[in-house]
DNA sequence: GCGCGGCTCTATAACGTTATACAGGCGATG
DNA sequence: CATCGCCTGTATAACGTTATAGAGCCGCGC
């Protein structure tokens, strides 16, 4: 099949051995072997078969992202970033999709993939920290997003309680009242939905706005069609909410098109903000207000982290680090002019 | 580090070659032994080195899926349904970012990736029948979605003239008599482009209505942004279009933001239709009428192909397979009642 | 002149798997 | 009873790479 070092050894007269050490450096090689050798390299077109490379070096090469939904935009801009991140330090990032089940994010936190990746990044939803802590494998792991702490691992995400804290502040700065939540999760174990709803209620009680448990609108899911059923159970309330907040920045465009079929005028009856800053509430009408997390920092710093891991460097700081993230003012709370 | 053959060969008391035997069913194994055997591997966690087995098969179970860009929802859709289908036929499926780069794509045509992965699937938008047609590498490749035709390779795609033909054709239905076309690139390569502006041409002239070359907008890309730009200077037009067609939903979609801000109304003064029934089409304001291609069957059938090429086996029918695509109907041209 | 260290390079043993060639036993067939 | 073929099982040679041990050579210092 493919031209292999040994075919170099023979063209270059070398030995295997020598022709290994000028295509990966290991160690010194003179001068004018060394550009025989590049020369046999060019003529025949090698490259190293990786499979072998990683039989011998007991690694693949390979590292995996799980995260909860490959459909949802927020996690594309992600992966997008990570792969190229990747790639450029040598490994190549394959994509796993846990569909947000308890199950497959146990069987590969246990190792399900163990002798094909090197490293797992994983976006935990529905597993907690006992799990984590649990868990047997030695597979490098790093987690990303959601709300497991106090674990013997890198974790990289926003502070979700101050940023859910940062978006109820802009709706009571632009003078609503009633605000309402979209994407609690009461009896579930999504954790993020957990402290969103935390930070929800600490700027409530900040603001001296009084908590309602009616505003606050349980979803299954976190998608489109799951803001925009919340938003129409919102609507039919007694006295409807003025503003409200989603979960997601999906689950807020959802919450937009109810508003939109009910006749509702955003910002001016309701206004709307989300998390995420996907490229989508850049173009939805109105645009919407969000906030967005550095996703470029997240997906770069995890990726090299557990790169870090898996070579065994050492890595300086604290396991957890939280991403900065910033309010992007857009048309469903108003233009700043207006 | 991990559990070998060896390991369970020794438990068991048989020889290496049988223990593969049981593993993978390669040649018949006595009951009992087989048992033995299983209980060794139940109780040392045996599970195989795929490295090694690939060494040895010559394989790496490994194909890519290259798409010019990650970020496009109808590509994030297609490629969740692509990683699913390929787990299941045993296949890891890695992600390769081409960004609509030539080099890129010529890159991966010539092998780039010859020794990480057994098979290709690719959607090209810079290269050609020539580019295709010389090249060397034997990895098996499957090509999806754009126009590169008389190749000796399989290829999934819609019929873009047709496609193209009917989104014109309701519109033409609904009473529009300026019909814009937005996305497409005169002087470029982009094949698919070409395609979807001959089908607005031929419907064009099938409906009796002349063709203007002012209403077709060339775009540098084929994001939101290249949409609402487009749209920008189509409304600057003297006599504007009452009608658009975007060359995909997120062309279309920008289309309705530079709508929105220019304060018309959609469909009473622009109609507007896309490509790709994105989810997001269904939930903008207004929802987007679209031609829906068939993404389940597209991604499953380049999958099963390419994996039968690379197994050797036989595959019947012709190489190119055109995926069925219909109409769907929304808000951006009006309903069917109204 | 001898020994020693440094510099190049070579020979070779793994890594864990699978496919091939082969050996022994046993029943059926002539 | 000899022969053939089938059924189980074994031994072993690859697959292509990298790390380790060591061989040869040269110059330097004693």
């Amino acid at each position: 099949m493919g031209v292999s070092l040994k075919d170099i050894a023979e063209r270059a007269g070398v030995s295997l051995a020598t022709v290994s050490n000028v295509v990966n450096g290991y160690r010194p090689v003179g001068e004018r072997t060394r550009q025989r050798v590049q020369q046999a390299v060019d003529e025949l077109g090698y490259s190293p078969n990786l499979s072998a490379r990683h039989l011998r070096r007991g690694r693949t090469g390979l590292i995996a992202l799980a995260i909860p939904e490959l459909n949802n935009p927020y996690f594309a801009e992600l992966a997008e970033i990570a792969i190229t991140e990747a790639a450029g330090l040598g490994y190549t990032l394959v994509m796993e999709n846990t569909a947000a089940d308890r199950g497959a994010e146990l069987a590969l936190l246990g190792g399900s993939r163990r002798n094909t990746i090197d490293g797992l990044i994983l976006s935990p939803v529905r597993i907690g920290r006992q799990e984590v802590l649990s868990r047997t494998a030695d597979t490098p792991l790093v987690l990303i997003g959601e709300g497991v702490y106090d674990v013997p691992h890198d974790h990289i995400a926003i502070d979700n309680v101050a940023a859910s804290h940062a978006a109820i502040q802009h709706l009571v700065a632009i003078g609503r009242h009633r605000i309402a939540f979209i994407g609690a999760t009461p009896g579930g174990d999504r954790q993020s939905a957990h402290l969103r709803v935390r930070g929800y209620r600490e700027a409530l009680a900040a603001a001296g706005l009084p908590y309602r448990s009616r505003l606050v609108a349980r979803t299954d899911a976190f998608g489109r069609l799951d803001g925009k059923r919340a938003m129409r159970d919102l609507l039919a309330l007694g006295d409807p909410p003025d503003a409200v907040f989603g979960y997601n920045d999906l689950v807020a465009i959802g919450a937009l098109r109810a508003l939109a079929e009910a006749g509702h005028r955003v910002p001016e009856d309701v206004a709307v903000v989300g998390i995420d800053d996907i490229e989508e509430g850049r173009f939805s009408t109105p645009t919407l207000t969000t906030i967005a997390p550095d996703k470029g920092e997240i997906a770069r710093l995890a990726v090299r982290r557990l790169i870090a891991r898996i070579e065994g460097a050492e890595v300086a700081g604290p396991l957890t680090v939280q991403t900065p993230f910033r309010l992007i003012r857009r048309e469903s709370t108003g233009t700043p002019g207006g």
